[in-house]
RNA sequence: CGCGGGGUGGAGCAGUCCGGUAGCUCGUCAGGCUCAUAACCUGAAGGUCGUAGGUUCAAAUCCUACCCCCGCAACCA
């Protein structure tokens, strides 16, 4: 039975519409399952939406909705996106569903019964009016000299009783299993980040609120509701139906990867894994935290008005255009940017001139010169080679994506597309046309096994387009090809727009 | 001395761990080809590798100091 391979996006806070960086995450995890299918895992790919805390019922009441109604409005927009993008998850969590309120009472239960959990005091400045929390850092100091919120209400100086969690129990273990584990968190500089901060000594975590209702109850303890990071994080154990000793669960627990941004590394790499020492579970193998996309080098904020939908992208570029451009321009891992020329410049230079262009060419000349039947690859040296120089890209692509370097793979892809290019001029097809048709054959026939090659390596990344190329060719293959039609159109950036 | 990341031809990056003629993509220029999506191929120009010192036969790469940019700084998804 093939190996699992469980892997999940942190599940989103739907308390707006998703944005570029909800896409990049969720695209990036598909791109692994995908790959990891490819290799032969038995894949578990899980997303979701974190609908409960704060700044739900916030933005619920901002809109005159009940909470549960504006939360399944919002996780909509998440499972329209993820449809949009071709994202082909397994499961889709949201945490407003019963299954998912009794998978968090049961990691409570299991961490009250390790006597990690206690009653004690919150306190903080507090806005009644904003209902919320700020630090110290956030307050401004307002003409009576009285402290303000960011939003310019009134704070006042409030202690709640809130449960807490034993997190300082914890530093030393956590510690020890990031040593014994080097590839538990990464990148390497998101590991660092946070050694750093759990050998600054950790404290103990307020997890549970009493100011507002809008989560998961917790367990005998009238008023009280789970601090929402507790109730979300718990999402990976739900959806293999967790607390019951499901099939699922003993298949896919522990997971292989939580994929996130690097801005909740800590809850991932930190929090998580002491709630689930506690609870007596097994720990995920890695959390890797992903970097940002910039729009143009800035920050998306709704302020600055840079905020960018995912879905005109994909509607104005096409869907693998989109996909392929998040996983070539940027390191996986590091801070990229994204602007419209950028997506148009990397779509046109290497999926349309150099990609599909070598497509057309070859299967153009087969529809036009050989009826439409493609021939067998040849074995002279020259194709030797080539294949040869195709494989060995192939086969860095396949490394690197083990590794979530996508766009140092996808660069070793290109290369091989490069050598196909090259090896088409020098071969010269349109020359032996006329001087040796039989080794004009030769040289298409080993050209279209190149080509089917490299559209099979990068059909993670680019299903649909991909994959339509490759039933093109098995089409040929058994001699119906038809006329080609351009796989990857040049895509033009619209001045008036930008 | 709070923590982490980064400063390499016009743009974006690799190389820095294990010192030895500075590499890739885009852009620019010139040439070639005409099968193909004005696409493809070949070649060229362009960098004192943030600054200043030091070690060394030799430093982008090691050491020291400094400057600049970005993120984080705990209960905020």
């Amino acid at each position: 039975m093939a190996q699992p391979y469980y892997i999940t996006t942190a599940i989103n806070y739907p308390n707006g519409p998703p944005h570029i960086g909800h896409a990049y995450e969720a695209i990036a995890a598909d791109v692994i399952a995908r790959f990891q299918r490819s290799r032969g895992r038995d894949v578990r790919f899980q997303t979701g939406t974190d609908e409960h805390g704060l700044k739900m019922a916030q933005a619920a009441r901002a809109k005159g909705m009940e909470p549960q109604v504006f939360a399944d409005k919002m996780s909509s927009l998440f499972l329209d996106m993820d449809k949009t993008l071709n994202i082909d998850y397994d499961s889709f969590i949201r945490t407003s569903d019963p299954a998912h309120h009794r998978a968090s009472q049961a990691i409570w239960t299991a961490m009250a019964q390790k006597d990690d959990l206690y009653l004690g005091r919150y306190e903080g400045w507090y806005s009644v009016r904003d209902e919320a929390y700020y630090d110290e850092s956030e307050l401004s100091v307002g003409e009576g000299g009285q402290k303000l919120s960011p939003q310019g209400t009134e704070v006042e100086w409030t202690v709640e009783e809130s449960w807490f969690f034993r997190l300082s129990n914890y530093g030393q273990k956590l510690l020890d299993h990031y040593s014994a584990n080097p590839d538990f968190i990464r990148p390497e500089s998101r590991r660092n980040e946070v050694v750093r901060f759990v050998e600054g000594g950790l404290s103990d975590l307020s997890i549970s609120r009493t100011s507002f209702d809008w989560g998961v109850k917790v367990p005998q303890s009238d008023g009280h509701v789970m601090y929402v990071w507790l109730d979300a994080l718990t999402n990976y154990l739900t959806g293999l139906g967790y607390p019951d000793d499901t099939e699922l669960w003993k298949r896919y627990w522990p997971a292989d990867v939580h994929l996130m941004g690097k801005d909740v590394v800590r809850f991932h790499a930190v929090y998580w894994p002491a709630f689930l020492m506690s609870a007596g579970l097994e720990l995920p193998r890695q959390v890797y935290g992903h970097g940002f996309l910039l729009s143009r080098g800035e920050k998306m904020s709704k302020s600055v008005g840079n905020v960018v939908d995912p879905m005109a992208l994909a509607k104005r570029f096409g869907v693998d255009q989109l996909r392929y451009f998040l996983m070539r321009e940027v390191p996986f891992g590091q801070d990229g940017s994204y602007s419209p020329e950028a997506i148009v410049n990397r779509v046109n230079a290497e999926l349309a001139n150099s990609f599909g262009n070598l497509a057309q060419r070859i299967l153009s000349m087969i529809y036009k010169n050989l009826d439409g039947v493609i021939p067998a690859a040849a074995d002279a040296p020259e194709d030797r080679e080539l294949l040869k120089a195709v494989d060995s890209a192939i086969e860095e692509l396949n490394r690197r994506f083990e590794d979530f370097a996508f766009s140092a793979g996808l660069e070793a892809w290109m290369g091989a597309v490069f050598a196909c290019n090259a090896y088409v001029d020098t071969a010269a097809p349109w020359a032996l046309r006329k001087t040796d048709p039989e080794r004009m054959a030769e040289v298409l026939g080993t050209l279209v096994a190149a080509v089917r090659k490299l559209a099979e390596a990068v059909v993670p990344v680019i299903p649909q387009s991909a994959g339509r190329l490759i039933a093109t060719i098995d089409e040929g293959l058994h001699g119906g090809l038809g006329q080609p039609v351009a796989i990857f159109p040049r895509l033009e950036l619209d001045e008036k727009r930008e």
